[in-house]
RNA sequence: GCGGGUGUCGCCAAGUGGUUAAGGCCCCGGUUUGUGGUACCGGUACUCGUGGGUUCAAGUCCCAUCAUCCGCCCCA
């Protein structure tokens, strides 16, 4: 038996419901601030990522799926950030007027340990705004990602603020890591002393009891509570505060969120649960002003999160397929099936009974799955009628076949 | 990549070395040639993830393997 790859899972006409409403609330949500739907290739050259999402990630280092084609190294999207920003460049979207709002959804792809939550196929759902440096763009953003939480109706989620600074106080403070942690460098797990070298603001988010340890340590606590972004950024990211404020979003502050992806500078974000175990995070972003240069673009300011649909779904009550709209119950087959194909063209939902079983069985499967029977027996067909029984309010009416089919177009 | 749990029908499950592998849901048929989900009766696993081994005897014990779940790491 050929199972499913490792990691991945069919979506079942049973939660169809969940995925739809997701998708449907995504998109007038997004529409009502004005962002376009975009969609890009679910591959992408190997570059793209190793350079866009950066190459001392965990995602670019043992997560990506990479084939060769024709001597070309493409990579099946573990994000779709770097799609988005390389999609932009490419079609001259910096000539739009700013800012250019985006959203997308889709699957992508990362070889992990599938557990609670995280799966080496999963969806997201994501937006990118692209040409506004203000803070209010962030703002919008993330009300964006709550709006949208809300209208799924979704409580009981925590969102986690922090600003990375920009690169000249991000290379400071980077240095002033350095310098605190080597004398602790021995003693720090071995994936730390990798971060030592390549990203030393990982090292914040480092769970490892040992290094959780270390971090208590007085010079250490007082440098990561130290305010170490310059002036600009701080202004910044005390206006992304105020306006935070001003709707009504509450917040919390998080000096440790450092985020794994390299493009990230001054304000990033999590949207948490605590209803989902550890793979808690139901979304993620922030700003990333240097990646449209890095990729070969005009330098451009952008702000953008995603969200995991399956954890979303995870979060969501299970939603009742829709009824259909009439089932048919009769013993002629050939006069049925004509019948039907004449209702589904006037729009409606219908299925019917193939193998022409009992009454009674017939009009349990309506009972199990339509608001509305229709009873197409022998006496209806001798007068050519038709019997419209209401399933709900238990009421029906026998009436000639033609004044029905008039009936359901008029509706 | 590391640690732990679990694999008996489509789903939930009993079974703890000894004849033919409970039960429930779903599904199918009947009681009932045309009007309400009830009730009652009947049907559906040549076999317990797979391969070895121990034993007179294995779903039950051992080993391996695969799958899955949970945690670490990381992230959505």
């Amino acid at each position: 038996m050929i199972q499913a790859p490792k990691g991945t899972k069919d979506i079942l006409p049973k939660d169809i419901e969940t995925w739809h409403f997701m998708e449907k609330m995504a998109e007038e949500v997004c529409s009502s601030a004005n962002f376009l739907e975009i969609r890009t290739p679910t591959f992408e050259a190997t570059q793209l990522f190793s350079r866009g999402v950066g190459d001392s990630t965990d995602i670019v280092n043992k997560e990506m799926y990479t084939f060769e084609k024709n001597e070309r190294s493409l990579t099946l999207r573990p994000e779709n950030t770097a799609g988005v920003v390389r999609a932009y460049i490419e079609n001259g979207m910096s000539r739009l007027s700013p800012p250019v709002k985006l959203w997308y959804k889709g699957p992508m792809f990362r070889y992990e340990r599938p557990q609670a939550g995280r799966q080496r196929q999963f969806h997201q759902i994501g937006v990118e705004m692209f040409g506004e440096s203000s803070p209010l763009a962030d703002v919008e953003c993330i009300n964006l990602a709550v709006s949208y939480l809300k209208k799924l109706g979704l409580n009981d989620l925590v969102v986690e603020l922090n600003s990375l600074g920009c690169k000249e106080c991000r290379e400071s403070f980077k240095t002033n890591l350095r310098a605190v942690f080597e004398k602790y460098l021995p003693e720090l797990c071995e994936d730390c002393k990798v971060r030592y070298e390549k990203n030393p603001l990982r090292i914040l988010d480092c769970k490892n009891e040992n290094c959780g340890k270390i971090f208590q340590n007085d010079t250490i606590q007082k440098l990561i509570n130290s305010d170490f972004i310059c002036g600009e950024c701080d202004e910044h990211y005390i206006s992304v505060q105020k306006y935070l404020d001003d709707l009504g979003i509450k917040y919390s502050k998080n000096k440790q969120l450092v985020r794994g992806l390299d493009y990230y500078n001054r304000t990033v974000f999590e949207i948490k649960s605590y209803n989902l175990g550890s793979q808690n995070a139901v979304c993620g972003g922030g700003r990333y002003d240097g990646l449209v240069e890095m990729l070969g673009g005009e330098s451009t300011p952008a702000v953008g999160w995603a969200m995991g649909m399956e954890r979303l779904a995870s979060l969501l009550p299970e939603r009742e397929p829709e009824r259909l709209d009439y089932f048919i119950i009769s013993t002629d087959t050939e006069k049925t099936l004509i019948l039907a194909n004449e209702i589904r063209s006037a729009g409606y939902k219908v299925d019917y009974d193939f193998r022409g079983r009992k009454f009674a069985k017939q009009l349990d499967k309506a009972i199990k799955t339509a608001k509305n029977a229709l009873i197409l027996g022998e006496d209806e067909i001798a007068k050519d009628e038709i019997t419209v029984k209401n399933l709900i309010k238990s009421e029906q009416t026998t009436l000639k076949k033609e004044a029905f089919i008039k009936e359901l177009l008029k509706k």
